[in-house]
DNA sequence: ACATAATGGTTTCAATTCGCAACTGATTGG
DNA sequence: CCAATCAGTTGCGAATTGAAACCATTATGT
């Protein structure tokens, strides 16, 4: 029942081997945005309905989803749970890059707002300091290397 | 050539078709940690060659990725873009989530730190007014829906 | 200079995964 | 009761993946 990561040591990868995938991350936005039921999930991604069973079954063994009975009485449903609300900041950052390089100047796209409808500012990674922080100020301290 | 995208108004799904697999991100992990060559990729993501040079080939084509002569003469070599650098963000929240989910209590993993070797901070989505966001407090807005 | 190794792929082939459509069996809804 | 919807499962051909072998160029060591 062990799990074999792709690259043991790093967070990236071992994020990647658990919702590294376009449908799993299409389903976790879904669920963000409401929904909560097997068809639901179908007609929003548009996945085939054997993926679909893939993938929220693994959601669910690695602890992104939890299937419970829907308030409604019989019927199950799938919820996100605190670790896949915890993607929030993932999606959002897949969203704006999207925003910025996924489409051409005037097109238009879907865009996530706050509950008065104010769209949702540009998340940029900063340091401890306040300064902002990229590839050419940042680096991976490898374990084991202090 | 006109692509074809899963959802082609949602930038997360536009992002996901063009870096959502395991592979292509991981390249981008390992190209913004300094990596350049083919070798080099193959060696730090353990990826099948001709695997390597099927996401080089979409990262490059994508705009993600650049091929240009390496300044030691003859070789190429593969860099990031502005459009790849800017996945900074993406990465960084991946890692953050890893970091928070993907590790047993006390299991050790690589860390991303600045110039200084602090450690970068979490990275939080928050509104305008500084509140802070998450799945609860913002909606999807859909194109043509004021 | 010459042998050896490393680089940057391509090719081959088996195994896995994907996507589509049809089918099943419960569960509402009228 | 009948029809529609839900939540999958099954079967199958097509596409993608992964491992290994192969190959033509560069470097590197002596």
């Amino acid at each position: 029942m062990e799990r074999d990561w792709t690259d043991p040591e790093c967070p990236v990868a071992r994020a990647l081997d658990l919702v590294g995938d376009r449908w799993s991350l299409l389903v976790v936005r879904d669920a963000m945005d409401g929904a909560r039921s097997f068809t639901e999930f179908q007609r929003r991604t548009g996945v085939a309905r054997n993926i679909l069973t893939d993938r929220l079954r693994r959601l669910t063994a690695a602890g992104l989803l939890a299937q419970r009975t829907a308030p409604s009485g019989r019927r199950q449903e799938y919820v996100l749970t605190d670790a896949g609300r915890d993607l929030f900041p993932v999606i959002l950052t897949l969203r704006q890059w999207g925003e910025r390089h996924a489409f051409a100047p005037g097109e238009s796209h879907s865009t996530l707002v706050d509950q008065h409808g104010v769209p949702v500012p540009e998340l940029t990674p900063t340091g401890a300091d306040g300064a902002r922080l990229d590839t050419a100020t940042t680096r991976v301290r490898k374990v084991g290397t202090d």
